[in-house]
DNA sequence: TTAAAAAAATGATATTTGTCATATAAATGT
DNA sequence: ACATTTATATGACAAATATCATTTTTTTAA
């Protein structure tokens, strides 16, 4: 069992204000688990009786919607915390979570982050940071997806996970979205966004190696996104 | 000067935590104001230092976009805070609140509430839980403008606008939304929201007087909003 | 009260995006 | 290595929605 301490993506969440004593109770009560590539961490309508703590590994939060489709609303990187928003409100999440890639994460129970509310003011607004900061990029995807085209959101996304996730050695992205994901993320139809993919491509804006993309054109793409 | 520890809404927010000598202390530091229809809170930009209690009267907070057009995001009505996000997070706000009807709010200062924060679990607690309410309203708000149709959106806005708000004597909704901000609540363009309006009139699923809107079909508008 | 301005309504049309069908390519399991 | 499944790609077309022009109604202010 690995300890919180010594655990570096700590550093990139509310957790960073936890001192020694804390961190030595944190890591005898969580609890790590491994989630494999595709597999379910929770899922809509599930209590969420704590909160999660992605050490490795990318995870997409989504919601199915009546005609089939999912709707991928954020994608949750290392250092970053799940589940908080559940766990507080006390009602059953509204999203699922999903791993994109294989993933290690940490379950730190309720009571115990409910115990870090009440002993550790610098957490709690910390966490409360984190929150607003959520709801803000919610709040402004909301207007992106009213008021842009869809081409307009594709280039937007695609320059968003170059800069958020990296890239592979040979320049594709390195996060592994498939195009019906990238379609979710975007808001449209998986064939719209393979249809633009395929146009982006025409331009030189970007290349397609397999279900690989590589971006060859950011400022173009930028401009296009506005 | 009023006094917040006889002001009723009080208790519908956060603010309800609070005992009876912070309720003296919060008197002696907000300041009240008058806002008149149309007028604006704050600006998309502005710093927020602070949060406004909503007392009386309804405001939109929006979100202007390249295209000129007024995104609504939410409705803020009394007893609810006004600005928490961007005091917290400490950054300019990226919406403008502006009041739908003549209000009455009050102001209280950053540091008050910071302090409050400090002294105060319960209220910090029932903070985190308004804003995590926000968030998932938001992330719902939002699969629903990528999943459902203008139509099943406007049905949705037209029961929401009456369960929320009520409505008059003579049936019509008591929120006075223009056109355009009632196409802004439900992101489309002005013409065909007021396109969508006449059709649900022809269909006998609500009444138009002037710019008033009257639902006389609510089971029927409850099933096409899914 | 009336002219001017603003908002609402409607028609005609263009654009965007979605859907369905089908082809091609890639991944998977035996 | 091969057949089967799954993902990606593309065409043809339909539906939803936006845009622009114009008319009617309502509001505002001189």
């Amino acid at each position: 069992m690995g300890k919180c301490d010594q655990c570096i993506v700590r550093e990139f969440s509310a957790l960073k204000a936890l001192n020694k004593e804390e961190l030595i109770k944190l890591s005898e009560c969580k609890t790590s688990y491994t989630i494999k590539k595709g597999d379910s961490i929770f899922e809509e309508g599930e209590n969420v009786n704590g909160i999660y703590c992605v050490k490795d590994g990318v995870c997409k939060l989504s919601k199915l919607s009546a005609n089939g489709k999912d709707q991928i609303v954020k994608l949750v990187k290392p250092g970053e915390l799940l589940g908080q928003r559940s766990m507080i409100s006390e009602e059953p999440t509204n999203l699922s979570a999903t791993a994109l890639e294989d993933m290690e994460i940490c379950f730190i129970p309720k009571s115990e982050v409910l115990g870090l509310f009440d002993r550790n003011n610098q957490f709690s607004m910390n966490l409360m940071k984190t929150i607003c900061g959520d709801l803000k990029d919610s709040d402004d995807h909301m207007v992106s997806i009213s008021q842009k085209t869809v081409k307009e959101r594709l280039a937007e996304t695609l320059i968003y996970l170059e800069t958020t996730f990296g890239k592979n050695d040979d320049g594709s992205l390195h996060i592994q979205l498939s195009r019906e994901e990238l379609a979710g993320m975007i808001s449209t139809a998986t064939e719209s966004c393979i249809r633009l993919l395929s146009d982006f491509k025409k331009l030189g804006l970007i290349d397609l190696i397999g279900k690989k993309i590589v971006l060859k054109d950011i400022p173009k793409l930028k401009r296009i996104s506005e």
